[in-house]
DNA sequence: AATGAATGAGGATTCATTCAT
DNA sequence: AATGAATGAATCCTCATTCAT
């Protein structure tokens, strides 16, 4: 059980200073967005000089945009829980919307940090906004993907309606939630939203059909 | 025989240079958030030096808070035209929605800049940030007033609840058509929100009176 | 005599500042060249923060040139002393060999810095090198020209080659003072270049003519 | 059937690291001088780490008086070709110095590299200016030797002078060439250096003789 | 009503160098 | 013989702000 005497503490461990520095980018990124961040800030949190940052990342973008990757990777992990197999198709689409809403309170910074640097327009953009987005759209396509198993009588057009309001609705109920804070209940505004996208997915159907 | 007196032009005249400001920040900010708009780029984009700024607001907090509110009242005004008084309480909501979606889509500083603001959380709230939340509150309020009229039977919860959700969902749409640009068919979205809602209210309507 | 009250010291002159961080800069850079002149140091010696130094140049790089051109001009003004006209031409082109020698001497930054920027090969040329080479063709230029009408018989290409060689061997006579100091007698060598370079000419414009 | 002790190549082979590093350093130190050449480019330019750099040298101050020396060799094994020994004194003159025109552009890094350093003037003296002035020397007083043999009559004080002259002279056509690029035809000038400094001893000959 | 000049603090990034492995 | 990681000092430059005029 005891430990290895490596961490001789101080000299040498690539890999957890690494983690060290995106655990301090996160926290600061997610509260103050791109300009925010400071390398300066970020040093004094995660204990390294703002030399050894520039060990492990090229400039300020690659560490943003790092930090985007790896925390786009603990989201995912979060919602993709062995969600309840069983049920109605809107029972489980309805635990799936409550599995989002907790995945967002717990971990939010992936949502945060991606929406501000998405509202962004800065002449050069941002390799951390590129990621943020490719790794929305592809979230997308695969609730378009599942919206098309369950409602295969939807075309194209439909489907990725729907999908852009059920990301949208999404966005908006996380933002809120990070105006108003713990007063808001995210799961039921989630499951809400579920239902609505439900019902115009269902009358979508009906209408392509009959 | 005495000279006109409007505007001279050159040689000190404040309400355009505070306007060139204003026009200045406002795109800046809204292209870099709260940090990433410097006061020497406003004066580059304004053409007065950065002295003059000083003395037309108090700092640089005064300055972005100024643009907050004028940005909104030039919004308010693109939304309230003297809307279609006539049809159902549907159609009318219906003209509504798509007014909001095309003065987004006109004036879409307010709300960008907003949104990076309220998502923001520094240390030392930027009074910007308090501006947007307080008008945004306004307009929540309203909606919530408008929806009690049209569905009396509806609780305060109730109507919170759609109110909430109905901002929600337009904070959303914007989001997404400042990410995938014009190809977005904005008004269009913001209809089938609008019906949304509309038959979410219906449904708890007729649960909460049954 | 007394001095009017204008310097309260500390607050606003702009040309005596300029001319205060200019001073600096040409002792520094003509001593470390373009890399070794840090701002830091430039400041130091001015008494400026370095700030303020941003305030009156854009760069280093816009620094660096603007001394490279007011060196030049202190270098030009000792040179054209009210020279000698008198004496056969030899002897004119001898006092004014020994004229550039004591300027060498006394303002030796526009040639020692100059001769360092040319030297340097850097992915992105100093603006400085360029403002040095420009002032230096027009400067080979112009002894072109002086010794075409001493000697009308030789060819342009003769003319460009005697040019050359001359201010080749005044750069070279310069390095040779600037490694080995004071005991260099310049203005010696300088006689003795000019005599040599007034044979080839002579020689040479002999033999295009017989 | 034993391993041929032919370089077993890769792993460990500190000779030709030695010579990798300092072929990056020639390059990079010849076209941006002391301060402008870094560890961190010469360690991109040959693929080995910083750190390995200093385990072959001791520091930077070390490693660019290394390249001085190793330059200096390359290019008086380029000088001294089995020049031709035929024909008159000012004949092989001729010939030497074309020699030494060629080399220069062969290899040209020793020449503008010291150049830079002989002119700067920085606090603490590089070791590389100290070992290039050392070289330039050497060579000095070897051009009196042979020119005392050639002209007997001349004092130690005008061989001296002569010597001065014609290294002057070198340097400043290698500026001017190292400024004008391949366009300069360097032999020619190098040939017509020689004759000059030739006519000099000889009048100088003539005179301290008579 | 406006501005040229100044300024200290802080921005990102690179520096030469070290050291444990 | 070599290197991954670290580090403090220095780099250039921009920041928001002030103040005398």
């Amino acid at each position: 059980m005891s430990r290895p005497q490596t961490t001789r503490k101080k000299r040498a461990n690539g890999v957890e200073s690494r983690q060290r520095i995106l655990d301090a980018t996160v926290e600061i990124a997610g509260e103050r967005g791109y300009e925010g961040t400071s390398i300066a800030a970020v040093s004094a949190k995660c204990g390294l000089p703002a030399s050894s940052i520039y060990w492990h990342f090229k400039d300020k973008d690659d560490l943003i945009a790092a930090v985007i990757e790896r925390s786009f990777e603990t989201w995912l992990a979060a919602v993709v829980l062995p969600g309840e197999e069983t049920g109605t198709p809107l029972e489980r689409i309805t635990v799936m919307a409550a599995n989002v809403a907790k995945s967002l309170i717990d971990a939010p910074d992936f949502l945060r940090l991606g929406l501000m640097l998405a509202l962004e327009r800065r002449p050069t953009e941002p390799r951390g906004r590129t990621v943020f987005l490719q790794v929305r759209d592809i979230a997308t396509q695969k609730i378009t993907e599942v919206t098309g198993t369950v409602f295969p009588d939807l075309d194209e057009d439909a489907l990725r309606t729907l999908a852009t309001y059920a990301v949208a609705g999404a966005d908006g109920l996380f933002v809120h939630r990070e105006i108003h804070g713990d007063a808001v209940d995210l799961v039921a505004m989630f499951e809400l939203h579920a239902q609505l996208v439900w019902d115009a997915a269902t009358r979508m159907a009906s209408r392509s059909k009959g």
